[in-house]
DNA sequence: GCCAACGTTGGC
DNA sequence: GCCAACGTTGGC
């Protein structure tokens, strides 16, 4: 058996939210623009595990889990001059942008926020907080653990 | 809404 | 290939 990969995949809620793509089963990933990105979201394979994480919210966090359900193929908005997401450098034959689908599996129980990630020792090495405006980023296992039993520790306050 | 960080573009 | 200008991300 092949073990999944795992990932963390960043959405403004007020654009598209967790809430969203529960009600849509799955959604095509389109409208990154960013290479280091793109090259991640190109070796997802089906299965892949995502944390989906809610960016410019208040707070921001990771809301719950997704996964990789379609391998990266060309991101159509990058051929349609109406588009935001236009690249006028692009062609049909070498397209510039690919995108994955990804489909829900849960929400968590609470947002675990950015501040706590933070401030939980065993995830110090989150690109997260070296590369703070990378969507898409790479996570390994022991992080994804972490993270997934963090989503059942009861806070107090 | 502000602004620091940082990725991209394009002139040279 | 350098780097200034510019645009975007994303926390606050």
């Amino acid at each position: 058996m092949i073990e999944p990969a795992y990932w963390l995949m960043k959405s403004e809620p007020d654009v598209y939210s967790i809430d969203d793509l529960c009600r849509d089963g799955s959604t095509p990933w389109e409208g990154v623009r960013n290479y280091q990105a793109r090259n991640f979201m190109t070796s997802q394979r089906v299965g892949d595990r995502v944390l989906f994480y809610h960016s410019n919210a208040k707070p921001p966090g990771i809301v719950g889990i997704a996964e990789v359900v379609r391998l990266a193929y060309p991101d159509a908005s990058q051929f349609s001059p109406e588009s935001p997401y236009f690249d006028k450098k692009a062609t049909s034959d070498h397209p510039r942008w690919w995108h994955t689908d990804i489909g829900y599996l849960a929400h968590f129980d609470r947002i675990i926020t950015l501040d706590e990630l933070r401030h939980t020792p065993e995830l110090d090495d989150m690109l997260l907080f070296k590369r703070s405006r990378l969507s898409i980023q790479p996570i390994n296992a022991a992080m994804w653990h972490v993270i997934v039993a963090l989503r059942k520790k009861i806070m107090h306050r």
